[in-house]
DNA sequence: GTCTATACGCCGATAGAC
DNA sequence: GTCTATCGGCGTATAGAC
């Protein structure tokens, strides 16, 4: 019983450690330049079908990835919206949570917002269709409705408060904004706010 | 010596039709989805070999892609610099540029937006260190210190005004926004210079 | 789970006859 | 420039012995 135990927790342990290895390779050097072999390097198997014990082939480690990344964003959504009542409360929720996550995860970051997911999961919705987004937008509508928000497409509107966002964030990610993103924060929100904010 | 002028003629026509080939299908596939053969069979050609009588390989053809768009790019951003004295009205022309150029050339606007460049091209400077990135931070230091645009970090001015207009363009890119781009100009344009403009 | 070996396919790239 | 044929390599995926 205790061997049984023992033995699912090393395998959850590999398993683990070859989705974070391949985060890290596939944020640094993209999905298609990262091949199995290094995987197994970087996480620290031995040999290459040990691999194919935890996972049907290489596009499921992807998929598993996805789906970690956005169900616990969805997660940390949710706790948001139950901890604040404004909008505008619960998107600098996201907000801070999206600057921390760059300069603590920067790896879960860049494939959230630099890899093209679609190249190698075509088969996956787009990031605007994930419960996450959804309930990003429902946060926007009820700004709306409240008066907080300027009145608009919701989806126009997302774009333009998470276009100052993101790309913000990717030039940090990438290098082009040489602090790290906390020093930005205060600024990039309050730009992002008032870009959406009724007067 | 006419028969060399067709000949010649021949010859870039071939040479533009792989390029305009590789550029749809890198759009809509990515790099690392297209094949060559992919790339024979949608220019006009019979074999594989002719493609190396006018490329050195599959990456050389992403490279001059690359090099005339941001050729021509800057090309752009010079006249439109020639054409108006205000900042605003030369960040307008930019703008103006890249949604009418989302409508009228979609896969241009794909490579440039969407496509990860430095996965395919690693040698290739970040879009922020091309001639056209530079004078457009140049047309936003000249706007702050005419009193047009708010004193800050240049770059993430740019970050804040591009990141409005490119996440808008690319979800219009995407099919997340439904109408054509010309649709948002106006409206995308008044939140993005409202953004960084001095009150 | 480890280690070795290997099958298989695809793709990039080349060669040679016409 | 066309067409056929093919090489080499890499990467995915599997098989079998321990």
């Amino acid at each position: 019983m205790d061997q049984e135990i023992e033995k699912n927790q090393a395998k959850s342990e590999i398993h683990d450690e070859i989705l974070l290895a391949a985060l890290k390779l596939f944020a640094e050097k993209g999905y298609f330049n990262t091949s199995l072999t290094d995987i197994v390097e970087a996480a620290d198997i031995k040999a290459t079908n040990v691999l194919y014990q935890h996972f049907k082939n290489k596009q499921m480690i992807a998929s598993v990835l996805y789906e970690n990344i956005f169900d616990s964003l969805n997660v940390s959504v949710d706790d948001i919206r139950r901890r604040n009542q404004k909008s505008s409360d619960q998107l600098r929720g996201i907000v801070d949570l999206m600057f921390r996550l760059t300069d603590e995860a920067s790896h879960v970051m860049q494939f959230l917002l630099i890899l093209k997911v679609d190249e190698f999961l075509p088969e996956h919705k787009p990031t605007l269709g994930t419960a996450a987004f959804i309930k990003i937008i429902k946060i926007i509508q009820a700004g709306m409705k409240a008066g907080e928000i300027r009145t608009m497409d919701p989806t126009l509107c997302y774009s333009y408060f998470f276009g100052i966002i993101n790309h913000t964030l990717q030039l940090v990610l990438s290098g082009s904004l040489d602090k790290n993103a906390d020093a930005y924060l205060s600024a990039t929100w309050l730009t992002a706010w008032n870009a959406i904010a009724k007067k």
